[in-house]
DNA sequence: TGTAAACCTGTGAGCTGGACACAGGTCAAG
DNA sequence: CTTGACCTGTGTCCAGCTCACAGGTTTACA
């Protein structure tokens, strides 16, 4: 199977494979008369639960992390578990930090509503943003 | 100026100011003995600006457009009104990929409590997350 | 059989917003 | 005069892809 056909059966673009396969995530062999890559079903599971991992906030070096256990044959549940814990927490903290600039945007974008545009002047270089930013909190 | 000073006297990294720098929002003037970058006053009150802007989730390319606008005069004001917006656009729709984010990720912790590790097996990289995969809604 | 267009491939580079490595310059203490 | 601490600019790297490009392959049609 070659990269379009792995990539349209499972909804990615042919880039995002190659980049796993890049990267180590996917092994797929080389022809040797043309070069292209051949996928085998195992790539094809593998980049399904790429895909599932994913989803699921892991990045792709914890994915690596987890394919390093299981070619081993040891469990990768216990690594799961550690690696979800981290990646729980950035989530939780990108959350609340994305949750404050949208309400910083919105009261900015409200603020800004009857206020009117000016040239910049002396060190004023945008009364909206500069002066929004002296607002008291 | 120097770079550290200005720096530490608006509380970001010199690699900060280097970066912003190199792109081209400062323009400090070369020293001809040494080559070290000196910073004017005006710097300092770009930097300023620079820092609000990003306060305000404006990109450095967007704080490029209003440096341009206003760097001829003009008033950066309508600008900054459609660069927000698209930027309020965006940031709405990456609190709502984040919100999602955390739930699942909350689910799949919270089910996997009483699951048990296990080996890889077959085409099960790791049941946990492959099977969370097949939950039903 | 030829051939031209459409499609496919791998590889290299680019994107954001800095952080880090590194080689060399500068300056005060001794 | 030298040692060491500090400072500088420049180049490279990061995630997670996406895009550009040159060339190979297959198909449509004459």
């Amino acid at each position: 199977m070659q990269v379009r056909q792995l990539a349209e059966m499972l909804g990615v673009s042919p880039d995002t494979v190659r980049y796993y396969t890049r990267i180590g995530l996917l092994e797929p062999k080389k022809s040797i008369d043309n070069g292209y890559k051949f996928y085998s079903p195992n790539d094809q599971n593998r980049l399904r639960f790429i895909l599932s991992a994913r989803d699921l906030g892991f990045s792709v070096d914890d994915i690596k992390q987890i394919f390093h256990k299981a070619d081993e044959g040891e469990s990768p549940c216990p690594t799961v578990r550690r690696l979800i814990d981290n990646r729980l927490h950035e989530t939780e903290q990108r959350f609340q930090d994305t949750l404050r600039l949208r309400a910083r945007m919105h009261v900015a974008v409200e603020s800004w509503g009857d206020k009117p545009d000016k040239r910049p002047s002396g060190n004023v270089i945008c009364h909206l943003i500069d002066d929004f930013n002296k607002m008291p909190e």
